[in-house]
DNA sequence: ACCATATATTTGATTTATCAATTATATTTG
DNA sequence: CAAATATAATTGATAAATCAAATATATGGT
């Protein structure tokens, strides 16, 4: 594993983390549009961060998710539009909107959150503690090699 | 770590594993623009599976960049239209496509490679081999775990 | 208080990705 | 062998993401 094979690329760890994270999503999707809402796990997730802090920022968020802020914008209208959120000007500082959940939005992130820790509980089945550790410490090595 | 923490989702494996893998790209995307082609890494990759086995189908290419068919398509048709790739008819089975890289592609690949090996030994120093075993391994449990 | 700079969000243009439907060819099966 | 089914690639419509530029407001230094 230590010489980069191109012919097998299935060898490599970026391969791995490319497919892992893929079929996560995946399955995590799969398994939400069974609530017959159509929403997706971006959104989800985005709403359990306004809902978590409430003063947060777009900026914040863009940050969060892993998305630019325009994106953030973006999801932002949408979810007002499908009244899962409200968005007004903040008093303090004009520049900032203030993202509120709606009741409809609270509702489906109630339904989401089971959902969601059991979809993890499904993806990291048979590792125990320390193994989980292990990948969790591995993985942030990556992040500070990786950053900047 | 057990208690999944919608406050923290930094404290997620599935959080750090969307971070290591989107500031990977982001590094290994930075350093390929170095070369002062405009290609991307998904491009490169491509050129590099098509190289190897010159026989691979579109369907199979897809599988392993994890794209829709349709992707390859029309990345196919970007890279054809940008002298990296040529597209023709299969002659024993005329619904597949045989494509052939250019000699210019030849040399971005030939450009590319070190480029990339390089990405891939910043992203895991600090990791011995044992530590990247398990890593490995741990991905694999995953991977297997969101399989259908 | 004024000006330069920084920050938060939005917008327009473009790129990339996906889904569903379509076309063309190959294979299987009754 | 004909009909049904499967496979490979493409196309059109749409969604999602990014970049760069624009707008509006806030902050810091003099």
């Amino acid at each position: 594993m230590n010489e980069i094979d191109f012919q097998n690329p299935e060898q490599t760890i970026f391969y791995q983390i490319e497919k892992a994270i893929k079929q996560y999503r995946t399955m995590a999707q799969n398994n939400l549009n069974e609530l017959g809402y159509s929403i997706t796990i971006n959104q989800i997730l985005m709403l359990i961060q306004i809902e978590k802090r409430p003063e947060i920022s777009q900026v914040e968020l863009s940050e969060l998710l892993f998305k630019d802020v325009a994106s953030i914008t973006r999801m932002t209208e949408l979810l007002v539009k499908r009244d899962f959120l409200l968005r007004a000007e903040n008093k303090d500082d004009r520049r900032k909107k203030d993202l509120r959940i709606t009741d409809k939005g609270k509702t489906i992130i109630e339904l989401a959150i089971p959902i969601i820790k059991k979809n993890r509980n499904i993806a990291l089945a048979g590792l125990n503690q320390e193994e989980q550790e292990n990948l969790f410490k591995a993985l942030n090595t990556i992040i500070l090699n990786t950053s900047k």
